[in-house]
DNA sequence: AAATATAACGGACAATTGTCCGGATGTCAA
DNA sequence: TTGACATCCGGACAATTGTCCGTTATATTT
């Protein structure tokens, strides 16, 4: 397995992303908990290799229980996505901070376009993670990536900017939401990489067919 | 669980999909075993309904081993898979007919739309079950959903139909492959059933977006 | 502070998945 | 017919997932 971004493991190695301000025994309790099992998943994937790390191991590794590893993580896909987490949350603050200028001199399909060329370059850039994460969410009904907060704010914002630009009169009488997600659906990892890797498709091209269809599509003829 | 499409129950019990002309002992074995393992799991899914079915449970029923289980069927998804093949081999066998007919009255994206409807007509009818193989099917990175045959076949006949869509100057310029793969992503099961179960969306409200991206937007302005 | 109630840990164990190999069965050549 | 060879079945077993409950720690009451 090649190494892993660096960045993976400092997130969870220092304080919790919890404000730590707070000194309730019980958050703190949990929030050590929670530091030892991204501590120990993060140790067994860069050891391992992303596909060799099992729950039974984690708690292994962390040094707790099964039943305790389970209450607080259902699978492996919740665990990876925390590792994730601080990254993510990085990134959709500066999606929204982009878009949150007023003032901009992009029209909103302008910006959409390039919320989805930082969207691309996330996906690339955090292949494998993001990969297993898919992996490991799939089939598991009882968590929809979708309603995910991350993802709903994610939603937001493409949403926000296909309503603006059919308000501004760029474009007219589109459902949003039904909008929104083709687009999620569009750029789901494995779609991405299922073009990058067994297509061979650039992420120009794949840019390019995002662009005609969600943004020429889309606007005033 | 609702009760199952008797079809279902029926595709398998009678002979085999492959022609039973061939008196190869090979191929006549090899069939019966299949027709064993689908019956099986037709009477466990109608008892105990989808999610209680297992691999062990169903080389039990189906009087075998679990490795002649899985030396056919990787996981449950493939069985499933297997149950629905005739009916779905039939749907793409009418699409092609359908798309195939000369001098069709419609254009090239009116087809596709009709194409598209039927579409969800039959994920709307399918559901559990479709529902299951994606489950079953996801995460398993051996087998890529859209590297089967009958995916194959589904995207050949959309892809057609956007060339000649974009032939026949009613559109243009856009990439046949990435835009069949995005439409098809909007038609995953698991993201109509988002929309239908958890958003209450209707059919039409999801054609009619279908329709405003994948049609109208790509047609010439 | 002791007694009681509440929460939650952890590991045993049940359920399920996935692998492997001894042996049964069939094939073919001499 | 027989023996060498190949195929592949079946179920034992290893690996992993997921659950449950006795025990222990923490909070609350008196």
């Amino acid at each position: 397995m090649e190494p892993l971004d660096r960045d993976i493991g400092a997130h969870f190695t220092g304080q919790t992303a919890e404000p730590p301000t707070e000194s309730d025994p019980k958050e703190l309790r949990d929030s050590e908990y929670r530091r030892r099992i991204l501590a120990a998943a993060s140790r067994l994937l860069e050891q391992n290799g992303i596909d060799a790390v099992n729950m039974y191991q984690i708690a292994q590794e962390a040094g707790i229980g099964q039943g305790t590893l389970y209450r607080r993580y259902e699978h492996s896909g919740e665990i990876y996505s925390d590792l994730l987490r601080t990254s993510l949350e990085q990134f959709v603050d500066d999606l929204e901070q982009f878009c949150g200028r007023t003032s901009s001199p992009l029209t909103a399909f302008e910006q959409l376009y390039q919320v989805i060329v930082r969207l691309v370059d996330y996906i690339d850039d955090k292949a494998e993670l993001l990969s297993a994460i898919s992996c490991m969410y799939a089939g598991k009904k009882s968590l929809l990536l979708q309603k995910r907060p991350i993802m709903m704010r994610l939603h937001n914002i493409i949403a926000d900017l296909f309503t603006r630009g059919c308000s501004q009169g760029e474009a007219a009488e589109i459902d949003v939401t039904l909008t929104v997600n083709f687009l999620l659906a569009a750029l789901a990892p494995e779609q991405y990489f299922h073009h990058r890797d067994s297509l061979g498709y650039s992420k120009e091209r794949y840019l390019a067919s995002l662009r005609r269809l969600f943004i020429d599509g889309l606007q005033k003829r």
